[in-house]
RNA sequence: UGGGUUAUGGUGUAAUGGUAACACAACAGAUUUUGAUUCUGUCUUUCUAGGUUCGAAUCCUAGUAACCCAACCA
């Protein structure tokens, strides 16, 4: 029990704090906006900062970062609470950098009365010019001279509704020549008169995320405000509010975001995939949000274990998207349910098998015996799979082909006499003998067959339809890609099979269970799903090792 | 001569001056009424060059490469 596992850098910092007294006890926040669906990068975050309250006893707050009126919606607050609540996470309080707006617009007036602050008129055109360049030092503002009385005026006008959007902003006197181009005096509140989706039209002014987000830990007395590595040049001018302003020192913690292969996680991309029709929404289950792998049939548990395994570190990083496949099917092989379901049908008839004939045979539902078992139906007329029948078989084969034995699932033996094609060359049906004695739980014949394969009678099958899904992205870092990363988009995500026939027992399936379709992978139902028309959706295929020798010649 | 951050197998992550390890991927084999699962094995690693030391991934010096920073976005 004494396996010790290492520690990431932030736990070293973490215990170091406990340990010194530096904190008695921690609290983390998790500070979305709410501007977008949640994907899997952020359920890093989540699972590292909600993970990092429960290992030392701390709390975890939820704070919508929500200081952008005209891009933040309730909807998306409402969906990253389920993503977050779903992921299994529960938050200490939910609070709004919007819950601050007064005492933000305080600490403004603060700055300016300290001389550190200031209202600027130029245009945000005259402003970049003035910014300098990372190579070239800024040049002051004419403006940057205004007395205290003059700002508090103005800054009080701006409150006011006085002035129009981008007319004057307020910003902090720091220092234009600053070598960190965030110190060259940051815009602190702009002008938008625009509905919030909180506080309505109460205010035209807001807090930049810079006077907003370092001023809401503090506020919350938040010990370890962790965020990704782009913010890194922004922890001075954190320090610097914090420190000019005389309250709680919260302190930020950079880490690495989360980069997945054949995927993209910047919202702005997700968004565009959205919004011109490359995806159905947010959730669809090509998507890398959290929606999305939730209707594609990904547990929560799987994706927390993923977020442990690809650990915290500050350098940057590309997983393989195999890492969280192998956790899905990891627990999905020890939990789904097993059921038979044939995609691209062709028939099987066993000559001789009696006509009217129908069998109820018993079939385990798991590999763990307390998961019981189930019936199936048998009957001479079957569907099988197109893919499990050559007419010339390959080399290494063990499934039908002329004269050879495979043993249907859970049922008989059969050998394979002969088959059917119509005029294109298409087979149409193929014809079996099956071996009485090699039912199975009683086998007496003695033959042992390398092949096994899944079926489902053709009398008693229920139609369905199966969406199999592929990554969204044919190269391994799209954004890495020349061009629109759109035109990287794999043609071939999404595979709609209308008519799959699938064993009666699936025609009960609820939204929240998980099969696997034997030899087919793991799949569930999708909300589409109507009484008189199941669809199912692939969650992940099985590892494939014929595939790989087949690809291999 | 802008500033900042990071460099360990194909991909990630450990090793905190003392045998470079774990997982995924890949490859080979065994078992299998799922070509799944399970099991066994193989492959490949400290950015470069110097230095300190009995001993360096770790410390020092000098390079090199990658990423981030010039939104009234977060």
């Amino acid at each position: 029990m004494s396996e010790e596992k290492s520690l990431n850098f932030i736990e070293e910092i973490i215990e170091a704090d406990l340990k010194s007294g530096k904190y008695q006890s921690i609290l983390t926040r998790f500070p979305p906006e709410p501007n977008g669906y949640l994907h899997i990068g952020h359920a890093k975050s989540i699972c590292l900062n909600f993970g990092l309250g429960i290992k030392y006893s701390g709390k975890t707050n939820l704070r919508f970062d929500d200081t952008n009126p005209v891009t933040e919606e309730t909807e998306y607050v409402e969906s990253i609470k389920d993503d977050i609540r779903w992921l299994g996470f529960s938050w200490a309080n939910e609070f709004y950098a919007s819950d601050y707006f007064d005492q933000l617009y305080a600490f403004a007036i603060t700055l300016i009365k300290k001389d550190l602050a200031y209202v600027d008129d130029i245009s945000a055109e005259e402003m970049a010019i003035l910014k300098g360049s990372p190579t070239q030092p800024g040049k002051d503002s004419p403006y940057r001279n205004r007395s205290i009385e003059e700002n508090l005026l103005l800054f009080t006008a701006m409150k006011e509704g006085k002035y129009k959007d981008g007319e004057k902003v307020l910003r902090a006197k720091i220092d234009m020549a600053h070598t960190n181009m965030l110190m060259r005096d940051p815009i602190i509140y702009r002008i938008k008169h625009a509905h919030h989706h909180r506080t309505g039209d109460t205010w035209c002014i807001y807090p930049m995320y810079d006077f907003a987000h370092g001023q809401s830990d503090s506020i919350e007395n938040i010990t370890h405000s962790i965020c990704t590595l782009e913010f890194i040049p922004h922890r001075e001018l954190y320090e610097w509010c914090i420190e000019n302003l005389n309250i709680f020192p919260s302190h930020q913690y950079e880490f690495a975001r989360l980069n997945m292969t054949h995927t993209v996680m910047s919202k702005r991309k997700l968004l565009q995939l959205v919004t011109e029709g490359y995806v159905t929404g947010w959730d669809d289950p090509r998507m890398p949000t959290l929606s999305g792998f939730r209707r594609k049939g990904y547990t929560p548990e799987s994706i927390r274990t993923f977020c442990d395994k690809i650990g915290v570190a500050k350098r940057e990083n590309l997983i393989d998207i195999s890492l969280l496949e192998f956790c899905l099917r990891e627990e999905l092989n020890k939990t789904s349910l097993r059921a038979m379901a044939v995609l691209d049908p062709v028939q099987l008839i066993i000559t001789n098998y009696e006509d009217a004939r129908t069998e109820e045979l018993v079939s385990e539902n798991g590999p763990d015996e307390a998961m019981g078992t189930r019936t199936v139906p048998f009957s001479k007329t079957l569907w099988v799979e197109r893919e499990d029948f050559m007419e010339e078989p390959a080399k290494k084969w063990f499934r039908l082909a002329p004269g050879t034995m495979v043993r249907l699932k859970s049922a008989y033996i059969v050998k394979c006499e002969g088959f059917t094609k119509d005029d294109n060359g298409k087979v149409t049906a193929i014809h079996c003998t099956y071996i009485p004695e090699s039912k199975s739980g009683g086998d007496t014949s003695g033959i042992s067959v390398k092949g096994t394969i899944h079926w489902v009678s053709a009398a008693h099958a229920v139609t369905a339809e199966v969406r199999l899904y592929d990554r969204l992205f044919k190269a391994e870092n799209p954004a890495a890609e020349e061009g629109d990363f759109k035109d990287n988009i794999n043609p071939d995500s999404l595979q709609v099979i209308n008519n799959a026939f699938i064993e009666p027992s699936l025609a009960t399936a609820t939204l929240d269970s998980r099969f696997q379709f034997l030899r087919k992978g793991y799949f569930c139902l999708d909300k589409d799903s109507t009484k008189e028309k199941l669809v199912f959706n692939r969650t992940v295929t099985l590892k494939d090792a014929w595939g790989k020798e087949v690809k291999k010649h």
